[in-house]
RNA sequence: GGUGAGAUACUCAAGUGGCCAACGAGGGCAGACUGUAAAUCUGCUGAUUUUUAUCUUCGAAGGUUCGAAUCCUUCUCUCACCA
């Protein structure tokens, strides 16, 4: 059993915004006293999934629900995923065949399920309740709200005063994504701020059917990139991807900038607020090197998604490479016919997008071969075994024949 | 439906007949310094072994010209104002 005030506290920690706070605690509450469980629902998107660390901020914070008698609902919106949560971009895309749509939740609960607690989660797909809803239910649901209120959202505003198009379908989202709650019956509905509106379209449409109850709502704070600026995303590269190999995610979280760090404890570690705080002060005061503390991080994160060994030797391949210079135990190999121009094999090799990119970097003195600097940028490679280095961290072991 | 403005490289943004592979800023890459952090300084940032050169690129297609991102024609799309 848990005790309510640490188990809210823990709740609460790194959440942007809480609505509703007074009905959390009466759901834990009733666990707590009749062991009746309450239920979580977060939307994901159909498509392909490549999950990366902003999005299991939210996971994870679902993950704590499960411990206090929360019933995760997976859903994942393969009906919505058709109109596209209004960005202004208005595409609407093509609705996945059944098939593509299993395989993407498959690989979903793949990645998911080393957060949540398989026991205690649903995966559920909201084309089971939407196709079925019609066109008199659809109708139906558009009685419950009228275009002034659709307009408070920010986009739409935005978008009616600059007097840019706004599509029906577009309104149509927040609708679909609220009915969800009212099918699910949720008690609670998580997601990013970004998603504001159409979490309260969840309240309004539940109150709107007499569902009996409203969700509660709580909105996770959009994780930042590496670069400590934009949102993480995959288009922008910023990202750790939970399915990244673990030297990749140990370079990349040292890769963070001190300050992000602290962002990334506090969203992403199971360490408690106090220990957080006692290495915050520990690295002022100089007792403890920043760069140990992101060690720790990047062990952590590696050994939710792979292992703890993963993480040790991910630990000491980065020492290994860049600390003491040596080379990563793990080099591409690549057959090359030779002799062969340098600049060429670059490209070859893959470290190197072009012989002309190559050619500045040879002249900028980026390009080792063998360990060695070399300056030349005519070099012919004869026959024989090299290992190629473009910067710090683009090796290339290349058998020239 | 009418009128006007615009579309330039990853993004923003100069350029209005040759000196333009195209100013500048951001971003990115690399070097120095470090803890592969941040900050700072420096260089590079279309492609190609013809490298003081060649080829492709300034919304698309044509045209004028010795020569076009720049001028003309048509088209596509975006924006603004009017209805």
């Amino acid at each position: 059993m848990f005790d309510i005030k640490e188990a809210l506290k823990e709740i609460k920690r790194g959440v942007a915004e809480i609505i509703d706070e007074e009905r959390i605690e009466k759901l834990l509450k009733r666990f707590l006293e009749t062991g009746e469980n309450f239920t979580v629902k977060a939307g994901f998107d159909p498509t392909a999934p490549d999950l990366h660390l902003g999005h299991t901020v939210l996971i994870q914070k679902m993950a704590l629900f499960q411990k206090y008698g929360g019933i995760v609902q997976f859903l994942i919106g393969d009906f919505t995923g058709m109109i596209g949560d209004p960005t202004g971009k208005n595409e609407t895309r093509k609705k996945l065949d059944r098939e593509t749509v299993e395989k993407n939740a498959q690989s979903y609960k793949e990645q998911v399920f080393k957060i949540l607690d398989p026991e205690k989660t649903e995966v559920v797909f909201n084309s089971h309740w939407l196709d079925a809803l019609g066109t008199a239910g659809l109708v139906e649901l558009t009685t419950t709200f009228n275009v002034a209120r659709m307009l408070e959202r920010e986009d739409f505003e935005k978008r009616y005063k600059s007097q840019t198009p706004i599509s029906i379908s577009e309104f149509l989202y927040p609708l679909l994504q609220g009915y969800d709650s009212v099918a699910l019956k949720s008690d609670i509905e998580m997601g990013g701020t970004d998603q504001k509106f159409n979490l309260l379209m969840g309240r309004a449409l539940q109150r709107s059917y007499h569902i009996g109850k409203e969700q509660a709502v709580i909105m996770m704070p959009l994780l930042e990139g590496l670069d400590g600026v934009n949102k993480m995303s995959k288009s922008l590269g910023n990202y750790i991807g939970v399915t990244e190999d673990a030297n990749t995610m140990f370079g990349k979280v040292l890769s963070a900038s001190d300050e992000l760090m602290w962002r990334y404890y506090e969203l992403l570690s199971t360490r408690t607020i106090e220990e957080i705080e006692d290495l915050k002060s520990e690295v002022a005061a100089g007792t403890i090197h920043p760069k140990e503390v992101k060690e720790h991080l990047a062990c952590e994160i590696i050994e939710r998604f792979h292992s703890s060994k993963a993480a040790q030797d991910a630990k000491e391949e980065f020492e290994r490479v860049h600390k003491r210079s040596e080379l990563p135990a793990d080099i591409p190999l690549f057959s090359l016919e030779g002799p062969i121009w340098i600049a060429k094999a670059l490209v070859e090799a893959k470290i190197s997008p072009s012989t002309s990119q190559s050619r500045r970097d040879i002249k900028q003195g980026a390009v080792k071969i063998d360990q060695e600097k070399i300056d030349d940028e005519q070099l012919q490679l004869p026959s024989g075994e090299y290992i190629l280095q473009v910067g710090k961290r683009k090796f290339a072991k290349v058998k020239v024949s």
